[in-house]
DNA sequence: AATAATTAAATTGTCGACAATATATGTTGA
DNA sequence: TCAACATATATTGTCGACAATTTAATTATT
């Protein structure tokens, strides 16, 4: 059984269901970002009363998916290039610190579960957050509060853009040689290292983003 | 005008009303932490509709103030001493890359308004969030998606459990003197300085409230 | 013809009622 | 007396309808 990885537990109700969907449908692009989400539109699709709707779409709006306006209804979040940067400010933060308590908190054995992730990467499954070397060493830092701050606020936004700009913009050969560093610094428990260099690592992604977007605008 | 302090804007709808009286009653202690919401009762208090005061709920639940369960309810927060430190170290993480941006981004105006902050430290409104050294620093970071997720998703828990352990726990001197350092280094564009020092100061807070908890239990 | 004002349509916010689930109470049997 | 089951109560989830607000369409005016 795997350590790393948590369950991502069945939807109860209606409105958890929907939201599973909507949150499915905006990460993929299937409701293009910036578009307007019409409550009596999507009910009669889902097959739902415009509550449940409604529940489903305050839920996307507490992970950042959505932003609403009184009277007037939500939209499909579009962030601005600026805006998909600062996003990258606040990983390079939260997933230092993640990597430093990661080498003071994880075991041998997730430590192996996090090496087979790495050598298994570049696979199908890319796109898979239970298959992601982020993922696994924010599990293994063992701060839930952070835990919970970067997937439910920051990592669907992620998905997001990841799905329009493809993984990483395609940087994957260098990107893995610094998980493979990181992974280093966390067998040595040197939680200073894997700190600067998960942060690093996520500079080096955001410089990467930051070209590549200058590139498609010019 | 002030640049530094943002304006809360007034609550639009009925929803958005209840939740803003009963996340003061929360942050408060009005209604302790670990108590069950109930749905029929503070619907009746309120005098609005169960649908209202659940959309009110839900709006808890994102800024973290309330643990909602299918079928069962919600319930106010009640973090364990370890899940109060949790913040602190993610605070470290948020607050530390703030400052090192703020070094970079605040005005010379916005750094005497932090300055006349701190000079008014000690002050009546020393609870009140828009007269905060530390919410200053957030907002002069000018990375709006870092100030959401520290106001929108850690300041309501700060807020209430400042409330119960006094603020700082009562270290205010050796805090101010750290606040002192840091606009500082802030003045100096210093941005490595600024978030060393921002993170050494978040981390004395931890460990001063790590003792206290201790001594409350011993 | 373009702009402003007015009216009409559509959408969101709110409500009360019913259904589904969970909790509390009471009962039976060992 | 305690435990397990059955029943009753209360709470949450869901629904359709109405009210309030916004957006679109239409008319009027310069």
């Amino acid at each position: 059984m795997s350590t790393i990885k948590n369950i991502k537990q069945a939807p109860i109700t209606i409105a958890e269901r929907v939201f599973d969907s909507l949150c499915q449908a905006i990460v993929t692009g299937k409701i293009p970002a910036g578009s307007k989400i019409s409550e009596p539109e999507l009910a009669k699709y889902y097959e739902v009363s415009r509550a449940s709707l409604r529940d489903a779409i305050g839920r996307l709006e507490a992970c950042n998916l959505v932003i609403r306006r009184p009277n007037v209804g939500a939209s499909v979040v579009s962030l601005s290039d600026e805006e998909l940067l600062e996003i990258y400010t606040v990983r390079e933060a939260l997933e230092g610190m993640a990597a430093r308590q990661a080498a003071e908190q994880m075991s041998e054995k997730e430590l192996d579960e996090l090496q087979s992730l790495l050598e298994m990467e570049n696979q199908a499954n890319a796109n898979d957050i239970n298959n992601d070397f982020h993922y696994g060493i924010v599990i293994g830092c063992k701060n839930n509060r952070l835990k919970r701050l970067l997937c439910d606020d920051l990592y669907h936004l992620m998905r997001m853009y990841r799905y329009q700009l493809g993984r990483d913009g395609g940087r994957t050969s260098s990107a893995s040689k610094e998980h493979g560093l990181i992974i280093d610094a966390l067998r040595d428990g040197d939680g200073e290292m894997a700190e600067l260099l998960m942060r690093r690592h996520i500079r080096m992604s955001r410089k990467h983003i930051e070209t590549l977007l200058i590139n498609k605008a010019g």
